[in-house]
DNA sequence: AAAAAGTCGTGATGTTTTTCACAAATTAAT
DNA sequence: ATTAATTTGTGAAAAACATCACGACTTTTT
């Protein structure tokens, strides 16, 4: 649908500036610049600029963007108008850190519902989202298309089979395991343990120079 | 120090790397190709002996590469003999499932203290990491040099600044806060919404085709 | 011993992403 | 009105990254 010619990296960024829309906009602010929204989120104006021209004209020379326009122009890209249901697998540590936080206010993404192995969870429910046992994935998955899967990474692969099965075609996965899923199905790894690892080695490896 | 020619992209796969030969070595693996390796973390065979390539010949031609060896080189180059020591920032939801997570056995990092504003949670541990109050972060934060940054968003900013003032130069920073350091500080962002959100949009955007 | 199969390391090429730099347009200042 | 200051949108260039494809060498098979 849409456009298929929006790069990879320009779409990864769309909801960071969507954020910061969402802000300016809350504190009254008409317009910005793409020099302005480069300071506050750390991206360099001209790329800012490129990622929203993909788009179309989206400012006026001299004046830069209006916030209200631009904002409403990104909400129905990122299709923030309707609730996207997703589902978490594996209510642990991580999982119930996760169903403890509500994306609904700033992603307009809800959890309704977990699936765990342990029967002692099962049954209750962590900030008004139920827990049921992951043998009822399939009555009750429903026509949920995302995941985010908190498992341990044992686990992962015979987890990931069973929900491409029932339909489900995004996976973000929490696990070190890297999983084989069909070529429909989107997985997004993040990989807590790489990211730290990686931020060390840049220290030591990456001298930065001071100022 | 070392080379600083080693691209980015591949300094951040290291430590997927390094994970899996890890794993292969535990199996009693000898040798491996990149071809199989590649079907592991999922990264082309080509890229993979690319990035080996940076450091040097480490393969054999017709053979492919000795587990052992390889994983020794890489865990020098990691920097895996030693422990490195990190602190964590707000042990909230978030901040307690690291907590109770050991980055130990396979990255070899420690997370050895945590600072929260809560008082009620000041003076206890989880699983064995003490929590000190934020306010006494100058006189116990020492030389640790890398932090994990998991306070309100609010927050982020202030607490960076003390942060970097006290000699940390890398942050993990897990709020939604664009933090602003002096170009000698590295702060990865982890921006957990950002990324469920920007899979929901490749979802609906980049239909993949089906196998 | 020879042939076949496997695999690395890398030059060359292709792709993606970022950045520069400036004309065109608008706004703000004098 | 005129001038100065802003700021976009984008062609062009650069930088970063990924992949192809093959010579060289090793191992395995016959
Ligand atoms: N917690 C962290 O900080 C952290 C850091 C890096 C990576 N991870 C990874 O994230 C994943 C989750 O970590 P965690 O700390 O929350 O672990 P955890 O053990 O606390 O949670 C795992 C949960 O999954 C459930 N589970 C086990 N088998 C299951 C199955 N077959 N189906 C459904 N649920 C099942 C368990 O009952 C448990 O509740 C792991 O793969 C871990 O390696 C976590
Ligand atoms: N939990 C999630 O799934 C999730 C998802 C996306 C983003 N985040 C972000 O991660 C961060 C942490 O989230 P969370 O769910 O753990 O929140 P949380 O409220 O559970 O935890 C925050 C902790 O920080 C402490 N704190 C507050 N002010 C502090 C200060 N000045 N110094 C030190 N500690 C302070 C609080 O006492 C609390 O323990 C937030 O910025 C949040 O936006 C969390």
């Amino acid at each position: 649908m849409d456009q298929n010619k929006i790069p990879q990296a320009t779409a990864k960024r769309l909801p960071l500036y969507y954020r910061f829309l969402n802000n300016l906009n809350q504190q009254g602010k008409r317009r910005v610049s793409s020099k302005e929204l480069s300071e506050a989120v750390k991206v360099d104006s001209a790329t800012i600029r490129r990622d929203f021209s993909y788009f179309g004209a989206l400012g006026k020379k001299g004046y830069g963007y209006n916030v209200e326009y631009l904002l409403g122009f990104f909400r129905s890209t990122l299709d923030q108008h309707e609730v996207t249901e997703v589902a978490l697998i594996g209510a642990g540590n991580l999982g119930t850190a996760f169903l403890k936080y509500s994306f609904l206010k700033n992603n307009n993404i809800r959890i309704t519902k977990a699936f765990d192995a342990d029967s002692s969870k099962v049954g209750k429910d962590i900030d008004g989202v139920p827990i049921f046992h992951v043998s009822d994935l399939e009555e009750e998955l429903e026509n949920i298309r995302v995941v985010i899967l908190t498992v341990p990474a044992s686990e992962a692969e015979e987890i990931a089979e069973k929900l491409v099965n029932l339909g489900v075609n995004g996976i973000l996965n929490f696990t070190p395991a890297r999983i084989t899923v069909p070529s429909h199905v989107r997985v997004h790894h993040i990989d807590l343990a790489v990211e730290l690892q990686s931020l060390v080695y840049f220290l030591k490896h990456y001298p930065l120079e001071k100022e």
